[in-house]
DNA sequence: GTCTATAGCTTGATAGAC
DNA sequence: GTCTATCAAGCTATAGAC
């Protein structure tokens, strides 16, 4: 006999609930996306949002809190991982790799996941209300290790150019397919994989440029 | 007497609408914005936003279409000015700083497009309709300007540096406040002045290193 | 925890007078 | 070109039966 706590089939009206809205708003973005059709599309009725989560705004804040506990803190063990005197090339993949690799092998819920961070980041709205009250502990932690390979950078660098790396890879993340119409089918946005690998080096000779008075380091 | 055409005082109503429509869709995207939010900020009657722009959707093209057409050509012109052998800083530069310079010094409405733009490159939804149609030819210009510095450079390397730098523009243009807050005040996210002298040799440099086969050129 | 029913409001769009 | 008035539809949120 099966115990109680898996003896449903699928997942629960809350998960259900918080993967159509997921899906939903990482198209459409807040505004663009009614409770009606979240909850058509969990198969659920319309009053069972309001039951679970209360208002739009604590859904949508309930959508993007979901998954940034576990993928922050397994970014910030990728960066405590780190060696004494790590290279810039592994600071940010540890910074960027975590997310990477679910928004390619987590599931269609990860990936919705990470266009709705990256539009989210880019909409001055939401910035302080969800990307820095969930984010700022592992940029915090980012910067900290590039002031470890460069003591005596400006503070100022160190941020802008952490500043460039959010907008490329939350660009990234969104997947716009801009640059396949542009390469003309040359390059795909769904393949992230390839797309990092050339970040990595791209960001960490920015870093370098920026931050570092010679060229060395 | 001065002539029919400027004894107007104040602008026509439709650039009015288009004013308050880009302000409102800057700060709150497509669906955050009613028509009636629009005009009513624009100081006009309801029915006007649809006498003179049709629906809501092409009420946003309009808006979007209105600045894209004398920026580009400012832009392509400063891509077009440049010598046979230009530096990449050059071209970043002619491709990044006229909009930079409206931004800047254009008043709150180019502000307001800047944020616009930046919102809608990082959005599945727009990228196509709105992005590619207004915003490729500049890039195959940029691009075909990279080719020219790097003619071994694989097409795949310079596509994904101009993506990259596509998101770093992007990020700092919609001025999100996310570093001002992260830097504890000593950044800020407005003096885009100071930001593009960081992120012009920031770029160049991931150029560099993505496209040149060697660390020279 | 789930369902039905509905209140109260806002939305985009238009018809028709001026 | 502008204004008033309005329609049909959609919206969030909740009350109350089960």
């Amino acid at each position: 006999m099966v115990p109680n706590r898996i003896r449903k089939t699928s997942s629960s009206t809350a998960e259900r609930i918080l993967d159509a809205a997921e899906k939903l708003f990482a198209e459409a973005s807040y505004d663009g996306v009614s409770i009606r059709q979240i909850t058509r599309e969990a198969g659920v009725e319309l009053a069972l949002a309001n039951y679970h989560f209360g208002s739009k705004l604590d859904l949508f804040r309930a959508v993007v809190r979901r998954r940034a506990e576990s993928l922050n803190d397994q970014r910030m063990a990728a960066l405590e991982r780190l060696s004494d005197r790590p290279s810039l090339e592994e600071l940010i993949e540890a910074f960027t790799g975590p997310f990477l690799e679910r928004s390619l092998h987590g599931g269609p819920g990860w990936k919705s996941y990470a266009r709705l961070i990256a539009q989210i980041a880019n909409s001055p709205r939401w910035t302080h209300e969800l990307m820095s009250s969930e984010f700022d502990d592992v940029a915090n932690a980012f910067v900290a290790g590039v002031r470890g390979i460069y003591p005596h950078a400006a503070d100022e660098d160190i941020y802008w150019a952490f500043h460039f790396l959010v907008g490329a890879m939350t660009i990234t993340f969104a997947e716009t397919g801009r640059i396949d119409v542009l390469s003309a089918g040359r390059c795909h946005s769904t393949d992230l994989a390839t797309i990092i690998a050339r970040m990595i080096p791209f960001l960490a000779a920015g870093f370098r440029h920026l931050c570092a008075p010679d060229d060395d380091a």
